[in-house]
DNA sequence: TTATCGTATTGACATGGATCAAAGCGGCAG
DNA sequence: CTGCCGCTTTGATCCATGTCAATACGATAA
């Protein structure tokens, strides 16, 4: 694989300050002293802004740094050879790409941001460093990566055992409580990925995804237009999602 | 959820001694020095025994320590509410258990030993001290954690896009890898699992499962004599896993 | 030895979601 | 405004895997 974007990269060399960044309680950051704060924001080397359809980085490329988003929108994608894509994730504002890289020093999936974007750049080597000086952000770290464990197995349970409306249902809620944490409304909002790449992430057909969505609007669940949606009856996806296959 | 095992649990108080482990390698202690060695010895507070079925830690437990495997095999699991369960992992020697539980204090899954097993106890506040003052260890940490972020997209792939002979062959040779790193023979090989937990695993039903070894077997793939498989045409599973559903 | 129980295999049939195909819809470029 | 293109919806059909059921196997205990 290219270990070079096909698109000039955007590198801005605004530093970000993490001091003042006001997704503080959402990210590695959370927690820590003024003093500390400061030492951080002399890590977090630039912002680096994309577009739509850019990538982040690629499956192949040499892992330097993690990410997180400070605004927009990213998927998580990796290819088998015969084509087949599987979505392996969707990261929204406040949320660290890029620590798939960390344990082979090679990126091992693609990140592709879905809206206009900009992310902070944390040159790995760096936070290590300044993670054995801090405790709290060392802490910080390690949360995150876990709780990223805790969401794959999240995922491998709808995958593993859910049918495709108990999935369906599964990803608008967490879609919502995910936007309600970001201040944003849990009963409205834009999805910024197509029913194909909803379809990836969830293992299913577009198709299926689609019907799925129908049905929950003949249902009274949800009010669908095109990426627009809103949610009318949240707990009626709630039950859904307890009614096993049998 | 109890945060106490049925079974009284045997805790055995001989010092692990990582400097001695055959498992060295394998494990987070991998590349220290032997004063470093020394330091990591006195973390490693006990082995835990444990018989077959029994439970290292369940969903809710409290969080304080994390597990090297040491001997045995182990597999973990999630349940909902309805009762449907989704086998997340199978761990052996040298691989480590409880990681899920960092992100918030608490354990996300049920970890239950397969076979007679020990393990490592590695309490989880003195390792991230120790892990400020041995960087080596602090990068084996975050690798061993990095590739389990890994190894699950791996599996999301798999339950996401792949058919059930892809899923079964793509476990046998994972199977056989991971015995053959540990100095086992890579042809043959005892599983410790129930058809009916490789089948949460991989997305299937046990039925479907024991159809596929069958299936394997006429095309001279594998021989399978309940739970010891040899596998013959190692090459001949690889091209499955290269075939698309269409 | 025989009974028992958990596990595995195999067959017949049912079905959820995939596949194939044809319209609809909406945004954007010209 | 118009035409195009990517995305979405919907319908008809197919098929891989699930479901249900019967039987076989192997280990263990009596």
């Amino acid at each position: 694989m290219s270990s070079k974007s096909a698109i000039p990269i955007t590198l801005v060399t605004i530093k970000a300050a993490c001091s003042q960044c006001s997704l503080h309680e959402l990210c590695i950051s959370e927690g820590l002293s003024k003093e500390e704060l400061a030492k951080l924001d002399s890590l977090v080397g630039a912002r680096r802004k994309l577009k739509r359809q850019q990538t982040l980085y690629r499956a192949g490329d040499r892992f330097e740094a993690i990410y997180a988003v400070r605004t927009g929108f990213f998927k998580t994608d990796v290819l088998l050879e015969d084509g087949r894509e599987q979505v392996t994730g969707f990261q929204m504002a406040g949320e660290i790409l890029g620590m798939d890289g960390i344990g082979t020093e090679t990126h091992t999936c693609n990140a592709v941001a879905l809206e206009d974007s900009e992310v902070c750049v944390i040159p790995f080597a760096q936070l290590e460093q300044l993670s054995r000086e801090i405790q709290a952000l060392q802490r910080n770290f390690h949360k995150v990566m876990s709780r990223e464990l805790v969401r794959d197995q999240g995922l491998m349970m709808l995958l593993g055992t859910m049918r495709a409306e108990e999935r369906l249902a599964a990803f608008l809620l967490n879609m919502s409580q995910r936007f309600t944490s970001r201040g944003y409304s849990a009963a409205e909002f834009h999805l910024r990925m197509t029913r194909e790449e909803i379809g990836s992430y969830l293992g299913l057909k577009l198709e299926t995804v689609s019907r799925a969505f129908s049905r929950f609007q003949e249902e009274g669940f949800i009010a669908v237009q095109q990426k627009h949606i809103r949610i009318l009856d949240g707990d009626g996806l709630r039950k859904l999602l307890n009614h096993p296959p049998r």
